[in-house]
DNA sequence: TTGAAAGCGCTAACAC
DNA sequence: GTGTTAGCGCTTTCAA
């Protein structure tokens, strides 16, 4: 350690202050000052109060290890999400976050980069923390992930998508239904030769799930489902354009595309212009997210909008109460989402 | 706790595997199956085997509590932002957290909301874990923070802004030029009546001192410096619109304004649409983060970018290499900034 | 309401 | 290259 410590309120050479100086200082044993601090009603007025002002007096800090140590669990939960570069999950993380530290719980952060392998060996780390319970977002996870989180005893909430069979708690919305709405919105509009157009789709389950969704609906309606195109970079305006490009290269008579998300739908607006390509006259463009950027846009864009941030409350309440209370009787919640129209979907040749 | 583990790779018991059972199983002392994890290179390749074997065969994870109570830090590092809702500090926050996963370390989350009480409890909350460092964004703090924080002994960067006096370590842009950047941009576009606007700009530490620097460009290029408007509502489109109202109720004879992001500048220009005010001919419109609706927008807003990410990444470099070596040279990056001009603020009356 | 003793699971220091 | 010993700072019994 090349720092040392200076400061004035520190225990006598120089350590940072134990429970032990705490105690030594008010005159009680140690037992009293840890029950002071954490349950302050069992001890008398008196002491309580002596106990804060040494507290205060030595800058005293609960050693975190210790305590879990001492306890065999902590007051930490792991909060698992694919990336933190798309909105979606970042206001996610923000619900569960506020919720999490609003009950002095703190939040341990791992992301995945939707990568399976990644997941599981973030789990096994996390999991040494004796966490009080974890957070993931998705519910596809490895056979061994799924295993050593049963084992590990503590409240597991799976959250953003909905799961067949939860590990244990579940909130979330359904994306093969986004995928169904979607089709359904852009085909009962009159469009007939619909695709769909989105990046890093193989790795991320949730958009796996929102195309097959999608083509079934397609399907149902008689209508062709083969107008899929992937993209392998991340979500940009400029991969956006790129997959417009793409797109009209390879599919010329498309009527309609349902973007992966706002910004890649905006990018394709934009070069829409560029091109003199009328939206939605000639092309019918849909989104997902709900992201500024689809209100921004010129035609505003057509959405799907689900609740992100509270989903992260929820599933953060969802894990407290499980902590606290046992196993609550709803175990799964399906907070929906929504179709927001807008001008880039308008009209159509019905 | 309300569950029981149920796995089949457990220690007979129904515990959860101890570094005691992995050597029992192995034959050897707990000590060598301690170094056989943490340095492989000093045990025997025989023994490594085995050990990898039976780590595997028992789930064995490291209890991270027992490591950092034993050896009196961890591997973990709490990162402090003022909000996970502003796409800026999410960025930030990414690249923080890609670099410290990358090293074996986990990133504790905190959030401010701007408020320094809450800071200066997160701070005591999170030292408790005995990091290897902290990372904290902005440069404005308690004293009893500061104290606090240079009594612990560990390194300690503060990020996105420029410090005068850093902690420790500093890595950011400064604020105060963005501001000025910004007035000059204007004044120097022939705009005479340059406006400020923005939200929940009392609390963020940033904000004020970009509005400062804007407001000393202005009087330096002797335009007056008191069209300022502060809203207190979070940032979002809505907000930007009411604001633009408000700002052309109180000033009418405005001919620029400078939001303080780029969300904010779109409403106001919808805003504008609505009411058929011409951007930039009437009022040239700027914002701030280079979010993609500053693109997407039309007219395209003039902005400021700044490499969010890229500071959080040198955030976290620079911690590592302070953990690992000692205090490093370069205390102090200033990775800088730069205006990226479009559409809403082209022509002027020069 | 308070205290004494024991030990959580690991690592540092020092043998061998 | 491997083992022994002694804690780290707290909480959990159990007792007073």
């Amino acid at each position: 350690m090349p720092r040392r410590g200076t400061a004035t309120a520190m225990a006598a050479g120089g350590r940072r202050a134990t429970i032990r100086d705490v105690a030594d200082r008010v005159g009680v044993s140690l037992i009293t000052v840890s029950r002071a601090l954490r349950r302050p009603e069992v001890v008398s007025g008196p002491v309580r109060e002596r106990v804060r002002e040494a507290v205060e007096a030595l800058g005293y800090i609960t050693n975190r290890a210790a305590s879990g140590l001492a306890s065999g669990t902590s007051r930490v939960v792991p909060v698992i999400v694919p990336s933190l570069a798309r909105p979606a999950y970042a206001a996610f993380l923000d619900g569960v976050q506020a919720e999490l530290a609003g009950q002095g719980f703190q939040v341990l952060l791992g992301t995945t980069e939707h990568r399976v392998d990644v997941e599981d060996q973030l789990v096994g780390a996390l999991l040494g923390w004796a966490p009080a319970g974890l957070i993931l977002s998705g519910v596809d996870h490895s056979a061994g992930t799924r295993r050593r989180l049963r084992g590990a005893g503590i409240a597991v909430v799976e959250a953003m998508d909905l799961a067949d069979e939860p590990l244990d708690l579940n909130v979330g919305f359904s994306h093969r239904g986004t995928g169904e709405a979607a089709a359904a919105h852009l085909a009962d509009g009159g469009r007939r030769r619909v695709a769909y157009a989105g990046t890093q789709t193989e790795m991320d389950q949730e958009s796996v799930k929102r195309i097959a969704g999608f083509r079934a609906a397609l399907r149902e309606r008689g209508l062709p489902d083969h107008y899929i195109l992937r993209g392998d970079e991340p979500s940009s305006l400029a991969a956006g354009g790129t997959l417009l490009d793409d797109l009209l290269g390879r599919f010329p008579d498309v009527d309609a595309v349902f973007f992966g998300d706002d910004v890649l739908a905006a990018g394709a607006i934009l070069e829409c212009r560029r091109r003199g390509l009328a939206v939605p006259g000639r092309l019918a463009v849909m989104g997902a997210d709900d992201h500024e950027v689809a209100s921004a846009s010129t035609p505003a864009i057509t959405t799907i909008a689900a609740p992100r941030r509270e989903i992260g409350a929820v599933a953060a309440r969802m894990l407290l109460d499980s902590i606290r209370g046992g196993p609550p009787e709803v175990r799964r919640v399906d907070v929906g989402f929504r179709i927001v129209e807008r001008e880039s979907t308008k009209g159509g040749r019905t």
